[in-house]
DNA sequence: AAAAAAC
């Protein structure tokens, strides 16, 4: 019965029937197709035994059994001792403004924090919306006709703050329903199409919706399509052809709703093909991205464009470096922050593991090696650039790999709807890509995910990992690193101890090096990486003594630099970001 | 810290 809630209040995005006709592909797949080796068969069409993936907010409960074998020397996270951790910092770096910081939800099992003035009461039930906010018969209808039963967490807190329109900066894991935690409230609020008013006062759109990628504005585009199901509800996906019919008056008076990626909307205003001075609903979806260096300046022309006085702006994300929030919080106005579970984590339904590989060479044979075995289809496999993810994608077709595809933003718009399309009829078993899938893409199917370049940042990882564990499902997500990667190896060794994955002891151990150090000691650290990783494949017996043995030395030369250097302390840093 | 993505 509570599987059942958890999974139809699946988030934003779970679909059933598409999932249902994905298992039927995979279980028709080897019969039909000449047993192609390694594939395994999906046939767990019945829900994962644990469903609760906001566990770990229980104290210790979060263990995840060290399936690995590479070592024996594996540490269990500590999410209890933790999450004291964290709550202690965020308990000190409250803001001196801000209303008080309370614990709320005692009916929502996982933890929600909320800080600001006159925070209001979560819902329980959709229902509740219609008692408390008059939210429209039709509006819960389309929710309940999409499988939307019961609203997530997120939903519960982030949709009452927006109706009774108060500024948001809402934190919430990867695949918990955001973007229906902002679709949801803005088409309530918005009442009625423009289009079925008789004069209105005001032009243009009255919400716009910022995403960092086109497929994530064109996955938006389609939640909010259901939503709107039933009336005449504009909603446009902002693209060069849009934005030149928008241009025509008679159509851009009709509007409702914009999602757009940032440069295009900038683009129009720019060539004075729109205007955003009826916007009263904006929202950055993947906020920390929107406001990284190389949107930033365009998102702050979006917001200084919509010039309507009663504007309400919110922020959605899984991740919110303290730089981003910052920014963020400047941009609000009386804002509430909200954070689902724990900020900057990933979910503990998705069993990760780091796997070393000695250098770039050795990720192919790797990879093929781990596509010769049973491996669930499909798969998302990460690289760092737009040429490395071509070429894996063509050196996994020549090895003989079905079904490979890859995506990446320096193909056509064409060639990258296809891809998507592929994706989610899933036709795809392996796709490749870039940075351009972290964030938002929701593809229900998705079991495995694989870092094969290392992720550049804790953010960026969380972001791709959480590709799959979406909606209350489990998920498997594995990270090759070289030598190389070994500066920033521990950062996300750390996520994956706060989410409940075990790591191998001697990542653990390895040397903190300060920011300013991190690069020249990037030899010495090396050494270390290399020295540690041999080990495994030894003995158990040799294994042991050298990691306890080696372990001492590191923890003395540690010892040594601390003492020279103040900045490196022996406790570990709780925020893995190091931002 | 650094590439990718945005037009």
């Amino acid at each position: 019965m509570e599987a059942f809630q958890l999974l139809s209040r699946g988030g934003a995005r779970f679909d059933k029937q598409r999932f249902k006709s994905d298992v039927q592909l995979f279980n028709k797949a080897p019969s039909g197709e000449a047993k192609v080796k390694g594939v395994a068969i999906s046939h767990d069409a019945q829900l994962p035994p644990e469903l609760d993936f906001f566990k770990y907010a229980k104290a210790s409960t979060g263990k995840r059994k060290a399936g690995d074998k590479e070592s024996d020397a594996h540490v269990e996270s500590k999410p209890a001792k933790l999450e004291r951790k964290r709550r202690k910092i965020e308990d000190e770096s409250k803001d001196d403004h801000s209303g008080a910081e309370e614990e709320v939800s005692p009916i929502q099992k996982h933890r929600v924090t909320s800080k600001g003035s006159d925070v209001p009461t979560p819902i329980t039930t959709f229902e509740d919306l219609r008692e408390r906010y008059g939210v429209s018969s039709r509006l819960l209808s389309n929710l309940s006709d999409n499988s939307y039963k019961y609203p997530t967490g997120i939903q519960a807190h982030g949709i009452p703050i927006l109706l009774e329109r108060r500024d948001l900066a809402a934190i919430s894991p990867t695949g918990t329903g955001k973007t229906l935690a902002y679709l949801t409230p803005i088409m309530s609020a918005l009442g009625s199409p423009i289009s079925s008013r008789k004069n209105d006062g005001g032009h243009g759109a009255r919400a716009v919706i910022l995403a960092p990628t086109r497929e994530l504005a064109h996955q938006i585009h389609n939640e909010c399509l259901k939503l709107a199901a039933g009336r005449k509800w504009r909603v446009v996906l902002f693209s060069k052809a849009t934005a030149s019919t928008l241009s025509d008056k008679n159509v851009r008076d009709k509007v409702d709703i914009i999602i757009s990626t940032p440069l295009r909307l900038v683009a129009s205003i720019q060539e004075g093909k729109l205007e955003l001075n009826n916007v009263q609903h904006l929202v950055l979806d993947e906020a920390d991205r929107m406001l990284d260096s190389e949107f930033l300046s365009q998102v702050q022309e979006v917001i200084a464009a919509c010039t309507h006085p009663d504007i309400q702006k919110a922020v959605f994300s899984a991740t919110l470096p303290a730089g981003a929030e910052k920014l963020a919080m400047g941009i609000l106005r009386n804002p509430i922050r909200i954070i689902v579970g724990l900020k900057d984590t990933p979910l503990p339904l998705i069993a990760q593991t780091l796997t070393y590989v000695a250098d770039d060479a050795s990720k192919l044979p790797s990879l093929l090696t781990y596509l010769s075995q049973p491996y669930n289809p499909p798969l998302l496999v990460f690289t760092s650039t737009q040429p490395r993810t071509t070429s894996l994608a063509e050196e996994l077709t020549m090895n003989g790999i079905p079904n490979v595809d890859c995506l990446h933003a320096g193909m056509t718009k064409k060639e990258r709807d296809d891809a998507v399309g592929r994706m989610r009829r899933g036709e795809s078993w392996v796709m490749v890509t870039t940075e351009v899938m972290a964030r938002g893409m929701d593809f229900k199917g998705i079991r495995e995910v694989i870092n094969y370049d290392f992720p550049t940042s804790v953010q960026s990882y969380v972001h791709r990992i959480g590709r799959t564990g979406r909606a209350g499902r489990e998920g498997k997500a594995v990270t090759y690193f070289t030598d190389d990667d070994a500066p920033f190896l521990k950062a996300i060794a750390n996520v994956l101890l706060q989410s409940g994955s075990s790591v191998p002891e001697w990542i653990l151990k390895l040397p903190k090096p300060s920011k300013i150090k991190r690069r020249q000691m990037g030899k010495v650290k090396r050494a270390d990486t290399v020295n540690a990783a041999r080990k495994i494949g030894r003995s158990d017996a040799i294994k042991k003594r050298d990691m306890i043995a080696g372990s001492k030395r590191r923890k003395e030369k540690e010892l040594r630099e601390a003492d020279k250097d103040n900045s490196v302390g022996a406790e570990d840093r709780l925020d893995a970001s190091g931002a």
